[in-house]
DNA sequence: CTGAAAGCGCTTACAG
DNA sequence: CTGAAAGCGCTTACAG
């Protein structure tokens, strides 16, 4: 009789918020699950109980309860690998904590994720998750409303109606970030654009230029060229800004860090020094910024805790779609600036320098 | 009375096994967990109708029923963005598929890794997957055996006594990519070896030393730099050997991408053309094996299904060490020679060239 | 809107 | 060496 089996070393369970709530254990189950059919108080009951148990549901209990399991798909297109590891770090810890199951899919060609996606669509997944480019792809997003399914955009332009999404303010951090060069003064600038598939590429040079602006700084004294956010992209814009200007600007802004370590490599191989001769910006705080020497000063995106919301997100929203109730919600999670080594004082700072730095060889 | 349930799509089931084998569920379980305290002859029996059926045990019943939940922990220390984001894509797959909960958590500093460690242990880690380099680290794997744990290394040199291992035939597969570089008609090579805290370095240059013995090449006709797997410490070996070497090696092969794709960098930067005056091959076939130009001719290691592989492994030391019964098991997975653009016939492959190749500004 | 019953596939703890 | 019973934490399918 007595059997005694060790209590799990887990928490709460189901019956235990059921107890406190003073509900039965179904009725927790369907606040957890699609908060339908349960009086709005009944809700708050069991909510707080699962809030001050700390409860969460156990995942294997789930699965084999045989709910339907919340089946996510992750589509990704070739970002760069430091952005998808951390990416893939949240994603992993979140669905782990919840129990969703991932499926990760990597669309080969932009003009294929439709193939890719109905792949997904075709195992049962009931949300998405889109992280940069394709939270941007017009046939992408068709053909999941076609479906039905729930979407989540990460760092999209711009919130949408139509899925819910997660950002950053791309413009306001830029203009911080020009901000600290302005302040170091600068006054003679590059920036390398970033792919032109992405909003944020867009936003990102409108609050550098916002910056500028402010500052009184003319156009003329910004030299603009095209990259793709790739190293060698970068390493192609960094040339042409380098070699063809005269004279050189004294700060270089790289839509990310990736084009920022390549500039940086490129001043060396030059003959600058950084930042002596040359302050280099970058943007997304991803491992290269601290790979490289000396070391980039750039703004932080915090990519996996925007993973992890992207989890939840997703999960809201497939319930969302099942219950039809609610629109979408719009997060703006928080940058950070980081300096580092690779922005310093304009060489000659004693304002607009007619003296530029000499070209060494 | 009727209740139907919609059966899992799933497969066979524990009792659809015992009843083809004409026995208990019990002493199924007991033949797919230990194997232990069941007659050679109904173990035979239970085998074949595990065979028959195509029997998978279900993770999630396991896990619930066995009342302490599988719990995984990844502890990584700063591998190359390249390798991780393809290890995490394996690890997310599978535990989503299997529902084991896993824990993930860098390791900042290698002389912190038994903090690290502690902080997952604490958390209520059963078992551990070790990527490289860590596999190796003896302080881990002592904390790991203290604490009771379970562990799977991935990547580790050798086989091991004391935890679960995944790995490749490295130095069978140095041996062939040489062998390949032979064929093209090379005889001077360069190497630049991997970073020293890892037995697969010393192994990857074994496999292309024993290579070239056998081609009855001398160890004059070679230039050996030490590297540590970086893009960066690849760029300082490449320049040792292309700056000093005269002539300079028509094959270089460097212990994986990173620094195969910066000796690469360096020779353009040198004028040199790859692979017309020089050819260069890596290992790993990681991204950025064909993110540069030439694509590089490399090892594919699987990385992802090492990581599937290491949560279905961890899962089994688990129970290993609950019953104590059996040895770790030790996995070597297939390795496939990719070439690419990076390697082509050596120049004036008339044999040992006495002509090398000039050298350009 | 809410709950009691049955069951998911497996294991632990007993009893032979 | 083998098995019947109870239970892991949750959900589905009913019944109110």
């Amino acid at each position: 009789m007595a059997r005694q089996r060790r209590r799990a070393i887990q928490g709460a369970t189901i019956r235990d918020v059921a107890v406190r709530a003073g509900v039965s254990p179904m009725t927790v189950s369907r606040v957890i699950n699609s908060g339908d059919n349960v009086r709005t108080e009944t809700r708050k009951l069991v909510n707080s109980a699962i809030r001050e148990l700390n409860y969460t549901p156990s995942p294997a209990a789930r699965s084999l309860a045989g709910s339907v399991p919340y089946r996510i798909g992750l589509l990704y297109d070739n970002p760069s690998t430091g952005y998808l590891s951390e990416f893939l770090l949240g994603t992993l810890d979140e669905s782990s904590r919840t129990g969703a199951q991932v499926l990760v899919e990597k669309c080969v060609e932009t003009e294929l994720a439709g193939a890719t996606l109905g792949k997904l669509l075709r195992a049962g997944v009931d949300g998405l998750i889109l992280p940069p480019p394709l939270c941007e792809s017009a046939e992408v997003l068709a053909e999941i409303h076609k479906a039905g399914a729930a979407a989540v955009g990460v760092a999209p332009g711009h919130p949408s109606a139509d899925m819910a999404t997660i950002r950053i303010d791309n413009e306001a951090a830029a203009r911080e970030l020009t901000e600290h060069l302005l302040g170091l003064g600068h006054r003679r600038f590059g920036f390398i654009k970033g792919h032109p598939n992405q909003t944020v590429s867009e936003q990102r040079l409108n609050g550098f230029l916002a910056a500028l602006a402010q500052a009184g700084i003319g156009r003329d004294a910004v030299r603009i060229e095209q990259g793709y956010f790739t190293y060698r992209s970068g390493l192609d814009a960094a040339e042409k800004i380098l070699d063809d200007s005269a004279p050189i600007p004294t700060a270089i802004f790289a839509a990310n860090d990736d084009m920022a370590a390549a500039t940086a490599a490129l001043a060396h191989r030059l003959g600058y020094d950084v930042p002596e001769d040359l302050s280099i910006v970058g943007f997304d705080d991803q491992p290269i910024a601290v790979a490289v020497w000396p070391a980039l000063t750039t703004v932080h995106q915090p990519v996996a805790a925007m993973a992890r919301a992207a989890v939840d997100l997703v999960m809201d929203e497939i319930r969302r779609m099942r219950t039809g109730i609610g629109a979408p919600r719009q997060l703006l999670h928080p940058y950070t600036l980081i300096v580092r080594e690779s922005s310093g004082p304009a060489p000659q700072a004693q304002g607009l320098s007619s003296d530029p730095a000499p070209r060494p060889t």
